[in-house]
DNA sequence: CTGCGCGGTTGACCTGGTGGAACTCCAGGA
DNA sequence: TCCTGGAGTTCCACCAGGTCAACCGCGCAG
């Protein structure tokens, strides 16, 4: 339904920023835009369904490719175990969902660096329109909401399970945001590793957070030694932090 | 300079909540809001930016509640110990900033429970008009913004601290904001428990997950035992957590 | 009294967005 | 071949949110 749309869609798309960039958002009329890709004003309107929708086009199309990414490592599961109980929920043990909603998470990063010239001309464009700052923010939020939604229905239903599917959902978002926006200041930087980094922490806080009864990665990685040490008395978090790790190592 | 605003300003905000909710938010003019509220069209708009202003006017004030408590807590942490070095970074021992962050929010909670009626009458409003739901969004990220901008303050300068604080941020809001819908949809229960209890889950995750160099609260609380044991080998996550639940009782 | 600022008011104006009527092009069917 | 119906497009008129500039009344200080 939402595919490239001819040429038209594009043609709109490239002629709106570029007018937006040049001569200011406000002060570009949808007019004008439909003037530039050769089309009527209604017309415009029948594609997008607002002034704001043409600069977010794309937008559309990732969060539905997430969606169904993740709707789909969940029938895979389900495939994998031939005649499975439980249809509703699929639950599998093999699969892991927060590492599944990193993984959707970093589609989006690598779709955004991927469309290197996009991304930067849409970006310089919301550093100077808070509107549609404001306009993204909604967009982003969807897939916060896709985020948690799957978390909640793929994790196992223990007790207390909502409260972590909603934080870790808005935490990989936010942070996923933040390191993008990082690298939109700064795209020469290569920060796949900060974002691996980032969300393998978050991950890793997650499962500690969850309280004790955590499915961990497969259980507690196997060969992995649990570390915990004693120390008495009120030390400096410093002195602790060096236990910790001396303890790890 | 946003007080309360003589009365002029409550009497609109009402009569426009009250019609938006009677006939709908489409099918309201802004005229017929002036109308009620005794003022004219353009005087309506120099009170409140824009049509949908009117409906979050409280939000704005809270969010400045907000701002200022939390920057109250720096300054008396600053004051607390006379002739600091670094005035720029209020770094204390004696103050947790997330513990902070978590009273904030647990402050906008109890405002919202505060104002029930007009609380309820905003829920149930937002829930037909979608446009107004992403306008809230935007203010709910404001939120976000300023815990995060606080705890990138006030943290310790480690590195990756970034990343926790705009993870514990995202997380208090939208676990926040989960609790307070789920009140507005069952304005019976009591929910301050569990919002207390999902809070001190996110900051026990924040901790854990800072690494080991963790402030702890109030930088391990003075008179506790810090406690650690060791258990070899691949233990069961019940184990682990019945050893340290152990460990520390 | 005069000048001044300030909040309120007024009316004109711009533009995003909707809806309806007409027109074109194309497919299919008698 | 002509009719018909539907989809895509265009044009036009209209609504309503939001801005602008000029103006008004009022209190207040010099």
């Amino acid at each position: 339904m939402t595919a490239v749309r001819t040429h038209t869609h594009a043609q709109a798309v490239d002629a709106a920023i570029d007018l937006f960039t040049r001569q200011g958002y406000e002060r570009t009329t949808v007019e004008e835009i439909a003037d530039a890709a050769r089309v009527s004003r209604a017309t415009f309107f029948r594609r997008f369904r607002s002034k704001e929708d043409v600069v977010f086009a794309d937008h559309e199309l990732l969060l539905e490719e997430v969606v169904v990414m993740l709707a789909a490592t969940r029938t895979e599961a389900r495939q994998s175990e031939e005649s499975m109980a439980d249809v509703g929920r699929g639950w599998d043990p093999n699969i892991d969902p927060y590492l599944e909603v990193c993984r959707a998470a970093r589609m989006v990063f690598d779709h955004h660096v991927g469309q290197r010239e996009t991304s930067l001309a849409r970006y310089a464009l919301l550093q100077q329109v808070p509107q549609l700052r404001d306009r993204e923010l909604v967009t982003t939020h969807r897939y916060e909401r896709a985020f948690t939604h799957y978390l909640r229905d793929t994790l196992s239903p223990d007790r207390s399970t909502s409260t972590a599917s909603i934080a870790f959902a808005a935490s990989v978002v936010a942070v996923h945001n933040a390191i993008l926006r990082r690298w939109l200041r700064n795209p020469g930087l290569d920060l796949r590793p900060d974002l691996e980094e980032a969300f393998a922490d978050l991950r890793r806080a997650a499962i500690l957070g969850s309280g004790g009864a955590a499915p961990a990665e497969g259980g507690i990685a196997p060969g992995r030694r649990v570390v915990v040490t004693v120390i008495e008395g009120s030390p400096a978090p410093d002195d602790v932090a060096r236990a910790v790790r001396e303890a790890l190592a």
